[in-house]
DNA sequence: AATAAAGTATGACGTTACGTAAGAGTCAAT
DNA sequence: ATTGACTCTTACGTAACGTCATACTTTATT
């Protein structure tokens, strides 16, 4: 494969394919005798991981590094880069809710402290090198920065979590054993703050795609959530009782 | 708030304050004598919509350009920002799809193109720029841009008037025959949209106090609503069973 | 076979959004 | 009066390409 295929396949440009090049990221596995460059399959691969941690913010003499590393597994890259991802996909749930906040500040319903205006633009903290570090240890020396988190931030970023779990699970079988454990972690939530009986807990279930409101709101967290959700919710509450 | 309690606040560095100034994006509101840059609140939700637009991949040049436009409207591009990110986060989501399929592919348990390897990196349209466009018109003509309230703002529509109506009845009694009739359109609402057993509904009911989310919103329309419609829709489910 | 059209290569300078230092003034507290 | 924490401006550095310019190859078309 040429350049322009390889660029046209990635959604890269045929410059960033030379750059990768010149800086030795991506050397294509061979030439003509022109001097064309011929990218393999392998160097397709290469390629894709390239653009995974690009896409997490890492510099690429980092990925450089990584890639060069004799002990790189392909396998835990992919499984880091997951996590990352869905890390990433947690800060913009935050930044969504900020924007909710937000507007309903402006509208004088809530107030919010200019801190707030900021959460989920946590760039002081960037976990992606953070964890990074901690999986392949750059440095010897990890400090323990932990947060802490108000109490009501705690909720509802309890909320958003479970949530997020839900919405990675909502293509699986609602009555399989990860979709009623995520979800009785929702029944047992919700009771924390109020009574639930199984049955009402499942009338909640048919509320969220009953009224178009809350499946928009829960469907920010995945498309077709509300529907699983729903389901999931009433296996969990005909095997309670 | 001099530069350094901005920063912090913001998580962005004094540096790029001082950049934002030079560029005449963020120019804070005040000086000190001495040259200190003094930034008001006004600045700060500012800041907050700059990095909104930076995080989505504005140049700050547009952005300047998007602030400055006497038009401007802070809740549209607040609600044209969250529907950004959600859009990122559906590409997120896309990219963990992909990532998964990849490491099945890597166990050979299916097969997978070159193209499917870059699912997810849609870089070659650039969504936001043509969002931004269409919605603030980058040109004179976008003015008529309508929008045609479909269906579903009617149903929206319809439901505000039920929680209107219910919101003024909520200091009567909610076994009142008033506020029966009220909640018996409200089940009707519903059970056009879905079926409802009077257990359901009742269960909805008591979500809505439950659950401070959905309390939140419905007490928008008269405090203490939400508590009202349980009261009155337990009353109604047992009536009716 | 000739020629146009499309693709590729190598410089080399431009650009964006800051980082990083240098040197100097300012402010609050000891 | 002096330290230490902030702040200022000026200025060069850098990362990851974009954007020409110029020249060579390959493919398609007549």
């Amino acid at each position: 494969m040429k350049v322009k295929e390889v660029a046209e396949l990635s959604g890269v440009s045929v410059r960033t394919l030379h750059h990768y090049d010149d800086i030795g990221l991506l050397v294509p596995e061979d030439m003509t005798d022109a001097g064309y460059r011929l990218y393999s399959d392998d160097n397709v691969a290469t390629l894709q991981q390239i653009l995974f941690f690009r896409e997490l913010g890492f510099p690429l003499k980092k990925i450089k590094e990584l890639l060069d590393r004799p002990s790189f597994d392909r396998l835990e890259a992919f499984e880091l880069q997951r996590e990352m991802l869905v890390a990433k996909r947690g800060q913009l749930d935050a930044m969504i809710a900020t924007i909710d906040k937000t507007l309903r500040a402006e509208k004088g319903e809530i107030k919010m402290t200019n801190e707030e205006k900021f959460r989920g633009f946590d760039f002081k903290t960037n976990p992606y090198e953070q964890e990074a570090r901690d999986r392949w240890g750059d440095d010897a020396v990890n400090q323990a920065n932990e947060r802490i988190a108000g109490a009501e931030d705690e909720l509802q970023d309890r909320m958003n979590r479970i949530y997020t779990k839900l919405a990675e699970l909502r293509t699986v079988d609602p009555a399989s054993q990860e979709a009623q454990e995520a979800i009785g972690e929702w029944f047992h939530f919700l009771n924390r703050m109020g009574h639930y009986s199984p049955e009402a807990f499942a009338g909640l279930g048919e509320m969220y795609v009953a009224d178009e409101r809350f499946t928009k709101n829960i469907d920010r967290f995945g498309t077709g959530l509300a529907i699983f959700m729903r389901d999931a919710m009433k296996v969990y509450a005909d095997r309670q009782s």
